[in-house]
DNA sequence: TACTTTACTGACAACGATGTAAGTATAGCT
DNA sequence: AGCTATACTTACATCGTTGTCAGTAAAGTA
């Protein structure tokens, strides 16, 4: 039995290190908040000193910074790839609506970009908003003609899910609903946007 | 001529005060964003110092209770008023609409409600919930059957209000959409579920 | 094995935010 | 006028976060 090379491993890759880094901290925005998200709790997490995550990020900026862009990304090609798969397979708007609402709600896409808006650097949000009007355009380009324009359809979209991952749940309980009432009026008024 | 008895007011009521520096609170909110809410940063937007602040509000949590105990109120009691008014009058609901857009959106109700929960105080919450909730009730009570409940409504007004206040302009603006798109959308949507 | 690179740590400094305590001064009241 | 209550201030103490720096040790390489 060959033991593996790695066995008490201290020192991890620069890469291994960071992505550790950028995962326990957006656990953290998630679990407990914005302000949770500190360099000393985040290396806590992971098992390391503070110092360790300012050698890897530069600064807690940086970090920051690399979680915006690591989540933009998430996000950006999920949506991407359901929105085209769909497409091509002439579905219904169904499944993309459930994707745009859980990619915003699941590894908390919603509580960073609030953040971001919250915290002033509205920039942040550029890649995401670039992003989403290239595929709209791209989408727009062999569109028919059925109800709204797409762009339409993606503003109404959107913000229905960024305020369902950030009020959903308490405002669906006040209201009597069941949790998952506003996906399905989201898919409703699609659909009714279309026909009509 | 007789002069005013207050004109170099130095020492003002507690209500003056408290008031006072819950304004400025809500403006640095809404303008910088919530780390900026700070008791010296408030304190110097009304010309006192930290402690001062400390004097009428206890501590810093004290000032944020205040501060989201103001704000509560007034969108709840400006919702309620223009959503009766609406309602006696039989008006289409387009009014009601841009009122719940503008009571989240200016004033800074919609940053104020994102801060509470990504702050993990969603408990802070619970008058604004349970106000919508009496006042929906109320709404069901007489309610004519005409396309979705009234909960349905307002779990989809709030939501685009909400994702309008903060995400709104930025997001139109990718998809080279007019800034009030997405409110003439919920109107619309709105009126095609009282239809259909 | 010796050498170089660099992931990682501990100690310390700087700064900002919250909070305390003691004192000052302004308003209302008698 | 003097008296009392309290709005308000200055000074200080504390704590958490960010950041620097010198040193340690683990990996790859000769």
């Amino acid at each position: 039995m060959s033991v593996t090379p790695i066995r008490t491993r201290k020192r991890l890759s620069p890469e291994e290190s960071r992505d550790a880094a950028l995962e326990a901290a957006r656990a953290l925005l998630v679990e407990v908040g914005p302000q949770a998200v500190t360099l000393k709790a985040v290396a806590a997490r992971i098992g390391r000193t503070h110092a360790n995550l300012l050698h890897h990020f530069g600064s807690a900026a940086g970090l920051q910074q690399a979680l915006i862009e690591r989540m933009a990304n998430f996000i950006v090609t999920t949506i991407r790839e359901t929105v085209l798969r769909a497409r091509s397979a002439d579905e219904q708007p169904g499944e993309v609506v459930d994707l745009v609402f859980e990619a915003f709600d699941a590894g908390g896409a919603g509580a960073l970009a609030s953040w971001m808006m919250l915290s002033g650097n509205e920039d942040a949000l550029d890649p995401i908003l670039g992003a989403i009007h290239d595929l709209v355009e791209e989408l727009a380009e062999g569109e028919v003609k059925r109800g709204h324009p797409i762009q339409d359809e993606t503003l109404q979209l959107v913000l229905m899910a960024l305020g369902d991952a950030l009020f959903g749940a308490p405002l669906a309980r006040a209201l009597g609903l069941p949790r998952d009432r506003a996906r399905e009026l989201a898919r409703e008024t699609l659909r009714a946007g279309r026909e009509g």
